[in-house]
DNA sequence: ACCGATTTGACCAACACTGACCAATTATCG
DNA sequence: CGATAATTGGTCAGTGTTGGTCAAATCGGT
């Protein structure tokens, strides 16, 4: 185990601690595991992701966080099962398939879909090259995921 | 939250009790929160700039002041208004100015709100190569805005 | 030896605050 | 009336405080 792991169980025995809300900052992190800053944010890439059920927000300047919640609640399984099979890599059509489903499982509403789906269409996205536009939807289809429990 | 958080919600307070007009003395201000008066400059220009959906209108010598508005207009016309101001690059405090003058206009509510700026954020858009995120987000957003009002 | 995971540090970006200097407007005095 | 002083806000570049990124170096297991 790590020093990596040992910062993470850290950070989740923070989260038991506070109804699943951490409130970090970096600077104080790394000094306490006697590490450098950026270890912090690899720690937070690797373990705290949508794919693991975390929304990380920051912020920079003085008085600058780090805040990472757990997502709860009875809707959580099927986000997660969504978010898992979106993969690297998530098509309009498969995507078109995930938001469907989301509203017949009555997790978002028909107003809330129509929103989700002019985020992931190919018009939206039409800034993005062709070969990075799938991987960029799926980010994007996570993160909207995880952010309807929050 | 740092002084400028401090004193910006001081002027929303004024604002709320004033139909939304403030008028303000910028040494007054500074005075009473101890700071120089330039940081009153400061928390003017980011937090209640016209991206935030406000007017800002002074006058120096004796008998000056600060006058802060909120800007009004029809939903359509604030969405209107925010996709013509987005232009083709968004970066990310511009875009959560707008979300935020969304929310304040009741265009969306909060948990819209929340979706929106995981969206919109860096960590959603990692995926798409620096150069191009500003006009991935531009483009993003205005699907967002004319969804609102379709 | 190879390969993925981890660790590190140099450099970058965002946000907050400060102070010296500038500009505009009004008040006062001769 | 006109010059000058007083009063008010504006600008901007600099400093400090935080977190973010990226790629190279290192570690550990097969």
């Amino acid at each position: 185990m790590g020093m990596s792991d040992i910062i993470a169980s850290f950070i989740k025995d923070i989260l038991d601690q506070t109804n699943g809300i951490a409130e970090l900052q970096r600077s104080e992190l790394a000094e306490r595991f006697k590490c450098v800053p950026s270890q912090i944010n690899y720690v937070i890439s690797t373990r705290f992701s949508p794919e693991h059920g975390y929304i990380v927000e920051s912020r920079r300047g003085g008085g600058g966080y780090i805040r990472i919640s757990r997502v709860a609640g009875t809707k959580k399984q099927l986000v997660m099962q969504m978010i898992n099979a979106a993969g690297y890599e998530l098509d309009v059509s498969t995507a078109s398939a995930f938001v469907s489903n989301a509203f017949n499982n009555d997790l978002i509403d028909r107003r809330d879909a129509k929103l989700i789906m002019a985020v992931l269409g190919d018009n939206a996205l039409k800034a993005i090259p062709t070969e990075l536009r799938n991987s960029a939807r799926a980010d994007i289809f996570k993160h909207i995921m995880i952010n309807l429990i929050a």
